[in-house]
DNA sequence: TTCCCCCGTCGAAGCGCTTCGACGTCACCC
DNA sequence: GGGTGACGTCGAAGCGCTTCGACGGGGGAA
């Protein structure tokens, strides 16, 4: 293994130039840090991470909780895991993988021994029992997704309560007055997922406004469930021509349901979504959507992380706009009667 | 923060005896291992990772490489991800996530930095570019999949060449004559993907050995090239009664599309699948299938990288053998003719 | 009773890096 | 021409832990 003294012979510097030419962080002259970078190339060297975490009190590893439960599309999380790995590795940072299985203690253990500088999670609940946690721990964290009560922490997400009531005011605007949302399973409510009752309260708030008959279903994954909720949908709201659809699982099978059930998309329903823009678009019949934004959010809270490292105020909420985009599945509402 | 020497100081005993008394690698009465222990709990000391790995040359991190590429399925890929930190966590070790985007650059620089112990790679190719890299490197590693070429390296999977072959030998016992096999898309057998070409062989070689009828279908993920696919056999294999799916992603679409063409699953039509078992099982005709046990090739990969890290040798080839399980969707072959 | 060995513990060195204070040199200004 | 910074570099300390060799004391064997 080559190190830092090896370096400093071949440039024939001392060692502590060695470290400020590569690291900048005292001026150098250019003529003695050309001769650094070179010698470390020829030489490969690669400063030890062990050494430079206990001597600079920074590891450069950002940790990241992935959640594990039931009623998460697994593919929307990889693409979360995915963005924050890229975007850490254009800040310098490597990513430290946890499952929330570990939970708070392997929250603390990260964050305790030192391993990792900062964390990020995901899944956040209204009322999640690792905020005190967070709070107390000497790291910055951030959170994608809202707790009630996040004072003090740091929280990025899509805004779904905005989400909602952009799908609703899209369908009004096409004359649409009885619409249905069809959401996650009914444990995530249950458990109390921040952004699931978010989309629930704009969802209401935007119908009741423009003066909609309105409704919600929760809804399993399968999609024998789907279809059950096409059928009770139908059943309960006779009248209804607009669906907003909150869960990624269910999308294809439901609209599958309704048109086998008699009901074209969207000639006699118009289906709007919030997934993300591949999944939308890429359906049999393209789906007009509020887009989760999973690699901007990812990219984000890695931002919003390293501002926090370099002692940066950050905003304590980071609310990103919902984007709807037109496509196939809404139309204005037919005026005959079906 | 509370280190080695406050534990030492409130036990009564050096640094050196909290050292060994924690980490049990020299004898140490048991009236000072309990105190050691108590003073450690009561001060909440917590080793400090960078220290630790400074002075042992360990850091407990492992490497975890994911795929990104098209055509590879998003939800298997999470769950050995899960599996492999979970079983890493039994074993003391956390996971560093590493995006093959990063490359065998990414792969050398973490390994040279001494930030991980040992590597585990996923998506291995035929032509894995990573392999002389593997080799040079002076950490252990594992790769899930097999390369053409793996001497010198050590490599777990399931056998996806005899799974391939389990799915015709039951389907031939069933009494088909004529079979298909659906595969993943092209691009992933263009680019060498070893796991998809096993299956191809051993369906092959299977089908030639029991006198069968077989032909071989790469399929796109969309539902509609599922459907194109499902016509096209019709077409080309009008006696046709045996289909085996190696594709996650047009699983469901395909009987869908089979059935649609007047089909029925399994009475005109068997079908088995290499998928995982949650898959198979949840749908609306429950699949026979060959399993894809992720978790247990994690966990695996995980036991044979700790082995090697403990100097011990390890086989150099882990195939695991596959497992049908019959479901509703294979049946004996109709006598009559349709 | 003496010698030896082993068990349990200690002290010190050192892992490879960063960082702080200090020092020499040069340029510039009065 | 001497004082004064600023610039560029060096040396040494120290980050918190593990590990190696050494050492004292007690028990068993002779």
């Amino acid at each position: 293994m080559v190190k830092i003294t090896d370096v400093a012979r071949h440039a024939g510097v001392s060692p502590s130039t060695v470290s400020y030419a590569l690291s900048g962080k005292r001026p150098i002259s250019e003529e003695t840090r050309r001769r650094v970078e070179e010698a470390a190339r020829t030489l490969g060297y690669r400063p030890h991470a062990g050494a430079r975490a206990l001597a600079s009190s920074r590891s450069n590893v950002l940790a990241l909780v992935v959640p594990l439960r039931a009623g998460i599309h697994v593919p929307v999380v990889m693409q979360f895991a995915v963005s924050v790995v890229t975007a850490a590795r254009r800040h310098d940072h490597d990513v430290l993988l946890l499952t929330q299985e570990e939970g708070e203690e392997g929250l603390r253990r990260v964050a305790d021994t030192a391993l990792v500088d900062a964390l990020i999670l995901m899944d956040v609940q209204l009322h999640d029992p690792r905020l005190p946690l967070l709070r107390s721990l000497d790291r910055p964290s951030v959170m994608i997704g809202f707790p009630l009560e996040a004072d003090g922490l740091t929280c990025i997400d899509l805004d779904f309560r905005a989400a909602g009531e952009r799908c609703v005011e899209h369908l009004a605007q096409l004359g649409h007055r009885v619409v249905a949302l069809v959401g996650s399973p009914p444990e995530v409510y249950v458990r109390g997922t921040a952004f699931a009752q978010r989309v629930v309260q704009g969802f209401t708030a935007a119908a009741d406004r423009a003066g909609l008959a309105s409704a919600v279903h929760p809804c399993e994954a399968p999609p024998a469930a789907a279809r059950r909720v096409a059928e009770r949908l139908l059943r309960e709201q006779p009248a209804l021509t607009g669906v907003v659809v909150h869960n990624e699982a269910v999308l294809e099978p439901l609209i599958d349901a309704f048109e086998q059930l008699g009901l074209r998309v969207p000639g006699d329903l118009s289906v709007t979504a919030i997934c993300p823009d591949e999944l939308a678009a890429g359906l049999r019949v393209p789906v007009t959507s509020v887009a989760l934004p999973s690699a901007e959010v990812g990219e984000r809270a890695v931002e919003l992380l390293m501002r926090k490292l370099d002692g940066d105020a950050v905003p304590g909420a980071t609310l990103l706009p919902p984007a709807l985009t037109r496509r196939a599945s809404t139309a204005p509402r037919t005026v005959s009667p079906r």
